[in-house]
DNA sequence: TTGTAAATGCTAAAATATTAGCATATTATT
DNA sequence: AATAATATGCTAATATTTTAGCATTTACAA
């Protein structure tokens, strides 16, 4: 298993890494639009070529342009920042953190009425730990 | 507002507030057991007093050794830190990180009873989006 | 009070990350 | 088919990060 936020990662590499999830697959001029302080093209690219040489990219053409794409599966990659954000802040507790963000959402009445939903599945159908 | 995770940390710093959070506060020798590929002593010791000229940490003596905590609340670079995944891997949808915790958590029957009640309260108080 | 262990202060070397420039290729247009 | 616009390929300089060493201080114990 493989986190892609892996602590390998540079403040660059980062940065552009989340770009790219947040797109779900972007050109060069795509990332260097979005990134703060940005830099010239071709130092986006150079990043871009790391990345993809150390696995979290790969790319394919699209016209005479590249298109990149993460390795990893976006919903996977998310799960595990998630993992690591409970860890780091909310002592490991998964409804620790669920409570924060449902305090802090306002969420709508629809949106609650899917937790609910999604509680009660969850208490009939798992075992609980 | 500060987020600690401000795209302006470099990896080790990283490494480290994340330690320090997890911790609540940490010696130096604390920071050092837990980072991975463990530098020297004092390497450790020049990366923590460069997150205390950032602003990100500061320290008291405790006997000889010198105690570090962050500046910023544990509770709000979390929430911080949440915005930030929810941004980049849920399309900004609070609902579907919920949905994502909930799911892989395997949560007990009084962790889920608990969160029932909060999206009840949060059905009946505050004012939905 | 003197010695010792264990901490910090400061500085500089080494490694890595970040950057940009020039050459070349590709696509679309006239 | 020639040209212009817009990509990428490759390389090297610069900046930052990461590292560790040596000097000094501090706290405690003999």
């Amino acid at each position: 298993m493989e986190d892609y936020q892996a602590i390998k990662l540079s403040r660059r590499e980062r940065q552009i890494m989340d770009i790219v999830y947040q797109r779900e697959r972007a050109s060069v001029a795509d990332v260097l639009e979005d990134l703060p302080d940005p830099p010239s093209y071709s130092t986006v690219r150079a990043l871009l070529r790391i990345l993809e040489e150390k696995g979290y990219l790969t790319h394919k053409k699209d016209g005479k342009r590249y298109i990149y794409r993460p390795t990893q599966p976006r919903h996977q990659a998310g799960r595990f920042a998630l993992k690591q954000i409970f860890q780091t802040f909310f002592d490991k507790s998964i409804e620790k953190t669920v409570m924060t963000l449902v305090s802090d959402a306002n969420l709508s009445d629809e949106e609650l009425d899917h937790l609910s939903q999604l509680i009660e599945q969850a208490k009939k159908g798992d075992a609980p730990s």
